[in-house]
DNA sequence: GTCTATATCTCGATAGAC
DNA sequence: GTCTATCGAGATATAGAC
């Protein structure tokens, strides 16, 4: 992939992280890029919609990996899951609460209006609960709990970023994140 | 207030549900609720942002008076928690999975570029929050284990409706109800 | 791949008559 | 309070030279 592709998507995913998908501009895009204009429709023909996807896919991947490696690193699925919410109370902080999740934005954004972009969100969010399960799975979670502990995990984490962020405050995502540990550790017996 | 601008607010909420604020414009408003496109000014002074703050205001009052509504009918909070969640799936699937929350909307798109509106969205969650803390305390939960699991309940509940909005499917919203309530079960002791 | 220029549209916001 | 008209800016998208 070519080095300006490359920082047009870095640079569309930091702009759905601050400000969604409808007040992101295409122009504003390539200016904050430094890509000459010329280039968005060069590496994105199918216009606006084109780049939202291939930014959300972009995005998606590289947050699949992220909880993957939480899994790794912890031998409790437990930590594993409240490492990830410390991790993003520490991303909120480092960006004085600018940057959320591109792919929350996006939906709230599009779900009811943009059918090929709700795919794309479907798609990433798709993604992330998957990993969530595997991670829970390796952990020694029976298969079927893993499977529907992972929306709930990936719900609270969302939903948590969103009040947080309202807020300026880490609390609710501290404190959700010490209630999924409460509630995972009275929900799953045997693990690793 | 006047019939009109009541209309104006009863639409707003539904615009911002479906596509969030940046995407919402004043005239699309004002078409859409049958108000003269001069009454915007008339009503909204401010522009846009004022009626941003004011539709997300009048949403979250209706918000937290449902908590309230849900807590109040069962005896047992943890039922209350199922019976909003609940709720919440009729609402997706009658709408279509067109409707989801206001105010998650707006956040996302506003946060971190609109002050005044991050404060109104802040002040919306709060108001639910505080509504979900009430109906625990009221429910023989002691107060500051309420006080710990309301923004984790409502983070969940908003994080789920973007999961469920993304994939046109309730699965993700019925799988966290579950989980919160074994999760709840696990971590409430003394209760009505 | 990049350049400049532009077409077309809609946005938020305003003016002034009534 | 409502009407019509419009402003300037910015949106997405396109054209054609290089």
């Amino acid at each position: 992939m070519s080095e300006t592709k490359d920082r047009l998507l870095r640079t569309g995913e930091r702009l759905f992280q601050m400000q969604g998908y409808a007040a992101t501009g295409l122009k504003q895009l390539a200016a904050e890029a430094e890509a000459p204009w010329s280039s968005m429709y060069h590496f994105f023909p199918g216009g606006k919609e084109q780049m939202g996807a291939e930014i959300i896919h972009y995005a998606a991947g590289r947050y699949a990996a992220k909880i993957d490696e939480a899994f790794a690193a912890f031998a409790d699925p437990v930590e594993a899951v409240a490492a990830i919410f410390r991790a993003e109370c520490a991303l909120l902080e480092g960006s004085d609460f600018r940057t959320g999740c591109p792919v929350a934005s996006v939906t709230l954004d599009v779900a009811s209006t943009v059918e090929g972009l709700r795919l794309s969100c479907a798609d990433a969010l798709a993604a992330s609960t998957a990993a969530f399960a595997r991670g829970f799975a390796a952990g020694g979670v029976e298969a079927s709990l893993a499977e529907d502990l992972a929306p709930y995990v990936l719900s609270t984490l969302e939903g948590a970023i969103v009040l947080s962020r309202a807020a300026k405050d880490t609390t609710p995502l501290r404190r959700s994140a010490d209630a999924v540990r409460r509630g995972l550790n009275a929900q799953i017996t045997h693990r690793n």
